[in-house]
RNA sequence: GGCCCCGUGGUGUAACGGUUAGCACUCGAGGUUUUCAACCUCGCAGCACGGGUUCGACUCCCGUCGGGGCUACCA
């Protein structure tokens, strides 16, 4: 995590979805960083030049014996290990070292592992692990087909754009001591490491596609917001010594110390997602709120976008005003205020339960009180509609609810003063008024 | 099987060799209220287990159990 004061964080991005390719993973990884606003720089190193380093590395140990051509396969390799540490066999296993030395087509490269000693990682979070050398496979660095694998290119990349540290998942744990390996043979420097807990599903597995809010493509099509889940994520694995859980990033960057990071994998809960996510919806100036849900229209409900867009720019901030203290995600947004925008279809179930046939006589009053209030805003339609609440000594919901039907088509919404107020007197009378009829229709069956 | 990591309520976490083990989400009960939320109050619920070390362990050590990762000519 990079500090303030022009820190900087070199990220290399290793971990990719194997079923696409590298221009979809990089394209992908580069979007999800844009929309958690952190900016990036390309490395200094090209994709064509870190192969020539690859090459040149692998030349390099093989000239200095530390790694030679193997013509033993996977499967041999497989074979040989199942001979000797398979069930049932209790002695001291020992890493692969390749037998048959010298060329030959078909020849993968192997790194020679030292038989003694250990190699010791240096974890940020972890402390000291040790691993056996002697445990360790002489492992393949290089394919037959010259290509080189994963562990050797870590390294390479890491040692030639000169990593400071790196931050990864501690399913890379076991890796460190071959990708330490690499360096030790390569005469390089190793960076600093420290490894994450994982992330698990509600199910208690790796969290997977499976599991909904997977990737932070989906948390964005849910409607969440990149503070809130820069601010969730970071309490995974960590807590403030306050209990401070609510945090502007600015206050996240200042007290985020790496070293403080737990070690057991969390699960991932996303109703706490919606919780966080909600505070900050609630937190957002009017401007920046319009700004989100524009996009997110844009983005997943084009009718929508244009409804919106269509609309006096007073109307798009009154209505943003009158939902932001109800929604927890962006994508909620829209069901609540669509009904400013557009002529909302009747919700049945709504209908049937509020607009009962004794409402249409108080519904009807409501709009002639409408009707007469001078000047259109929330106050005054209150007071009004207060009043009349008053002179048929009616509960406030038995009205209330039978208007916010009318008007919305369905029984959840805004406050009603403010939804009536925003809608104006023109669409609220009308759609009373057309309400009042059709209760009048279905009276009279 | 081997190597490695991890284990505080349902979830995320805090603290400490000595506290009634704290906070947040969820859940439950009230309150507020024009609906749903939000908000306020109260409540349920936890140190995986067993041995040690110690005057005293959730905390340190060992073991067990449980979860996870690696064990590829994948990344």
């Amino acid at each position: 995590m990079a500090r303030g004061g022009g820190g900087k964080l070199v990220l290399r991005i290793e971990d990719t979805d194997r079923e696409r390719s590298t221009e979809e993973n990089v394209s992908q990884i580069l979007d999800a960083l844009a929309w958690l606003e952190l900016d990036w720089d390309e490395g200094p190193l090209s994709q064509h030049e870190l192969a020539d380093r690859h090459r040149d590395s692998l030349q390099r140990l093989l000239d200095a014996g530390l790694a030679y051509p193997d013509t033993a396969t996977a499967d041999d390799v497989r074979a040989y290990k199942e001979a000797h540490q398979g069930a049932g066999y209790r002695g001291p296993s020992e890493g692969v070292r390749g037998g048959v030395e010298g060329e030959g087509a078909g020849a993968a490269i192997r790194l020679r592992v030292p038989d003694q000693g250990e190699t010791v990682v240096e974890d940020q979070i972890r402390g000291e692990i040790r691993f056996e050398n002697r445990l360790q496979d002489d492992f393949v660095i290089a394919r037959s087909d010259g290509s080189v694998l994963y562990n050797f290119a870590a390294a390479v990349d890491d040692a030639e754009m000169e990593i400071s540290d790196v931050i990864r998942g501690d399913d890379h744990l076991s890796n460190t001591p071959r990708q330490l390996l690499v360096f030790a043979a390569l005469g390089s420097e190793a960076p600093r490491y420290a490894h994450l807990p994982l992330l698990h599903g509600p199910d208690g597995k790796k969290l997977s596609k499976r599991h909904g809010a997977a990737s932070v493509q989906e948390l964005r099509e849910l409607g969440y917001l990149p503070a809130a889940v820069r601010n969730y994520l970071a309490l995974l694995g960590w807590g403030t010594q306050d209990d401070t859980t609510v945090m502007a990033t600015d206050e996240l960057v200042e007290r985020f110390a790496i070293e403080r990071v737990g070690r057991a994998s969390a699960i991932f809960d996303e109703q706490k997602l919606r919780w966080i996510n909600g505070r900050f919806m609630r937190e957002q100036g009017l401007g920046h709120y319009e700004e989100r849900l524009t996009a997110h229209l844009a983005r997943t409900d084009p009718a929508a976008a244009s409804d919106f867009a269509a609309a006096t720019e007073t109307k798009r901030a009154e209505a943003c005003g009158i939902v932001r203290e109800k929604a927890q995600t962006v994508t909620e947004v829209w069901p609540l205020i669509r009904f400013l925008f557009t002529e909302p279809p009747a919700d049945p179930k709504a209908w049937q339960r509020v607009m009962k046939p004794s409402v249409a006589g108080p519904l009807a009053r409501a709009g002639e009180v409408l009707a007469g209030v001078e000047l259109w805003s929330t106050e005054s339609i209150e007071a009004a509609l207060r009043a009349l609440l008053d002179s048929e000594d009616l509960k406030a919901g038995k009205l209330l609810q039978p208007i916010r039907v009318a008007i919305t088509g369905t029984s959840v919404s805004p406050g009603i003063f403010e939804s009536l107020a925003v809608l104006g007197r023109e669409d609220s009378l009308r759609r009373i008024g057309a309400a009042v009829a059709r209760l009048a229709e279905s009276d009279g069956e």
